[in-house]
DNA sequence: GAAACGTCATCTTA
DNA sequence: CTAAGATGACGTTT
């Protein structure tokens, strides 16, 4: 039970592992605080969401801090509403920003690649080139009443007018508890929420996908890890408030519903609407916090970015069919008072995922305030309750970067400032734009695009598989599943499951045909990117449309040379990728799996990574990845795949992504990753596997 | 009052 | 298409 805990960093969950109900593992009691040790900080009760250390946030300047009662935070004064100033504009910076006892400028070249030095910049980071304002002015529409529409007045019915009292957050009944609420996070804390969250739904769906034959036996993996991270208290804004959360920005994508929860953007697991009770002078009202819009109802953005007009929730009994009048009672009612308090309400709009239908983007939008509200009939004949939000001005764009690129995307000639249309002539199945917005660059110096490595020597061809159509996760035979060990590398969308050493993806000799899903960054990249001239790094790379986290991005192509060649003084070396120095590939990207109890073997792996002596010299031939730049704080890692050739110690080296990705966000990865894993405490953590597990 | 328990509304996801 | 979900809100009991 005393499993050491092992070089404590404020935001990881090190914790040992206890066994809970039902084959959750929960922290310990709250009388063995594991945080009085680590942080000499006294144990706190369960009642106490502890506070974070890195807890102080660079924006949360515009919140007042959260006392556990609701008053401030929300509204001070009656009827006026608290004007947030510039909501979302001060947190430009922070994105990659390097958590605080880092001292390295936020960007700069890596120290082991020369990769276009000289343009280090320091200090302040400048915004997006690009989120300059062109949005139109919106603001001339001018407010009069919905034609044919009655006007709501507050109150107009009946149901729950009696005042509510602001109960005590509830916390998760069982051995849980809230021990390990990271209260009021930074970026840092988010993002870790977030890829906690998702490693752990990954790491469910593909244990599951082994179990393919037990019908019913297990589905939803979002709402498994999201359980398992609820009930630990591994989650961060867990107060709800009025406004901008900390560490969250405009334009942050969600690919899950409890995404949002976790990190307290919007803590409604399905409802659309989220409230709380808010004082006013001495009336407490329920007033909207944040509105997720998924087309479910019959929303409508009116083809105006900053407008949106949002359908009220209930009245229906199986989605989509209507079979009621909806009420002026739950969120309805407090996005009617929040209409009169005109208080901010965070819209996040939810999107069909254009590459994999059937999934859904949530995008946060910013800030809107209501500004009209009437009740219609809807198609059913039934009332539905309609509010007009406007986007409160002055925040950085949000749902309008995506209609531009979309736009791009049909017509890339409106594109503006590009210098060349494709930068892979063709090699690529979509263009690669070259674009300068902010100097006067022509463009890179030239190269040749290819989309493969080039090999001095010929590889020889390892003997494939023999599954017929599709290699099966469940089906032990498979001999790339045997050497992929026991679980399956890819989900079914072709989403990369957790790092590893080595993927072997099926090749040429297997018997699989191409729908196998042990096929992915084979089949390239299908991502439409852009190379872009940034301002002090020279060129970047960032992609027109939105990047799920663990999706394939890119390999990383040129000429194989043995690290016997590599010199950092050599002007070549520029587009040298050299993973040598990497004493561990591992990022925290797997992070958390011990959250799950697993009967795995402890990590044999470790090694094969540090054994790639090779570099790749992209400075004559290379594809878009030679213009990926570093960050200490990344949105892309590298995966090393072996698919045409069975030399291990040259593999392919493939881009995946960290994080969802939001379009238009410069894609970068940690060139020193000897470095990172000095900032890892994830792998050390012993996983306890003499328990029976988290059944999946 | 506060905490514990019970039920309902919500609609997303596979 | 359908049905199983988890959470928070709200209501009732201890």
């Amino acid at each position: 039970m005393d499993a050491p805990v092992l070089d404590v960093k404020p935001l990881r969950c090190l914790a040992p592992i206890f066994p809970g109900p039902f084959g959750y593992n929960a922290f310990p009691p709250s009388n063995s605080s594991p945080y009085a040790s680590p942080f000499g900080a006294p144990p706190f009760t369960p009642m106490f969401t502890p506070v974070f250390p890195a807890a102080v946030s660079p924006i949360s300047h515009t919140q007042s801090k959260q006392t556990p009662q609701v008053s401030n935070g929300a509204p001070t004064a009656t009827g006026s509403v608290p004007e947030s100033k510039s909501p979302a504009a001060p947190t430009a910076d922070v994105c990659e920003s390097p958590s605080p006892e880092k001292k390295e400028s936020p960007i700069q070249p890596g120290p082991s690649v020369g990769k276009k030095r000289g343009s280090a910049r320091k200090g302040k980071q400048t915004p997006e080139p690009g989120s300059s304002t062109m949005t139109p002015e919106p603001g001339s529409s001018t407010m009069t009443p919905k034609p044919g529409s009655s006007t709501m007045t507050p109150g107009m019915t009946e149901s729950s007018q009696r005042g509510h009292k602001r109960r005590a957050y509830k916390k998760s009944s069982g051995s849980g508890t809230m021990l390990f609420g990271v209260e009021d996070g930074d970026r840092e804390a988010v993002f870790r929420v977030l890829m906690t969250f998702d490693g752990l739904r990954r790491r469910i769906l593909q244990i599951d996908d082994t179990k393919a034959a037990t019908p019913g036996s297990s589905k939803r993996p979002d709402l498994k890890a999201g359980t398992l991270m609820m009930t630990n208290g591994y989650r961060t804004n867990s107060k709800k408030r009025v406004g901008v959360v900390p560490g969250i920005e405009i334009g942050d994508l969600f690919y899950f519903r409890f995404e949002m929860c976790l990190v307290g953007l919007h803590s409604q697991s399905m409802a659309g609407i989220d409230y709380m009770p808010v004082k006013f002078d001495k009336e407490e009202e329920q007033v909207a916090l944040s509105i997720v819009s998924s087309g479910v109802y019959e929303d409508d953005d009116m083809g105006n970015p900053d407008i949106l007009i949002y359908s009220g929730q209930g009245g229906h009994s199986t989605p989509g069919k209507q079979v009621n009048d909806q009420k002026l009672e739950r969120g309805n009612l407090a996005l009617q008072n929040s209409s009169s308090r005109a208080n901010e309400i965070r819209v996040i709009r939810g999107m069909k995922d254009v590459t994999n239908p059937g999934c859904k983007i949530y995008m946060y939008d910013g800030l809107y305030k209501i500004q009209d509200s009437w009740i219609e009939k809807g198609k059913s004949g039934f009332s539905v309750f309609k509010y007009k939000l406007m986007r409160v001005q002055g925040q950085p764009e949000g749902i309008a970067v995506w209609k531009k690129t979309r736009q791009w995307k049909d017509n890339p000639s409106s594109r503006g400032f590009v210098i060349l249309n494709d930068l892979s002539y063709g090699v690529e199945k979509l263009p690669v734009c070259v674009v300068n917005e902010v100097d006067t660059d022509k463009g890179p110096a030239h190269f040749s695009y290819v989309d493969t490595v080039l090999h001095q020597k010929t590889m020889k061809v390892s003997l494939g598989c023999k599954c017929y159509n599709s290699c099966s996760p469940s089906d032990v035979s498979c001999q790339c599943g045997k050497q992929n060990g026991d679980l399956p590398p890819y989900s079914s969308t072709g989403v990369l499951a957790n790092q590893k050493p080595l993927v072997y993806e099926c090749g040429s000799t297997c018997m699989c045909s191409q729908i196998c899903r042990n096929r992915v960054s084979q089949k390239g990249t299908k991502i439409h990117f852009e190379v872009f001239k940034t301002k002090g790094k020279g060129w970047g790379l960032r992609s027109w449309g939105p990047i799920r986290a663990g999706s394939f991005i890119c390999e990383y192509t040129g000429e194989i040379v043995d690290s016997v060649e590599l010199d950092d003084e050599n002007e070549a070396n520029d587009y040298m990728f050299d993973p040598s120095n990497c004493e561990r590939n591992f990022v925290e990207w797997n992070c958390n799996n011990e959250l799950l109890v697993e009967q795995k073997p402890a990590e044999p792996e470790e090694e094969k990574s540090s054994l790639l002596s090779f570099g790749i010299n992209a400075n004559n031939n290379g594809n878009v990845s030679r213009f990926m730049n570093h960050s200490c704080s990344p949105n892309v890692f590298w995966q090393p795949v072996l698919y045409d050739h069975d030399d291990e110690r040259y593999p392919h080296i493939m881009f995946f992504a960290m994080k969802h990705i939001p379009p238009m966000t410069e894609l970068t990865y940690d060139y020193d990753f000897y470095k990172a894993s000095e900032r890892l405490t994830i792998n050390q953590i012993r996983i306890d596997n003499s328990r029976p597990g988290f059944s999946v």
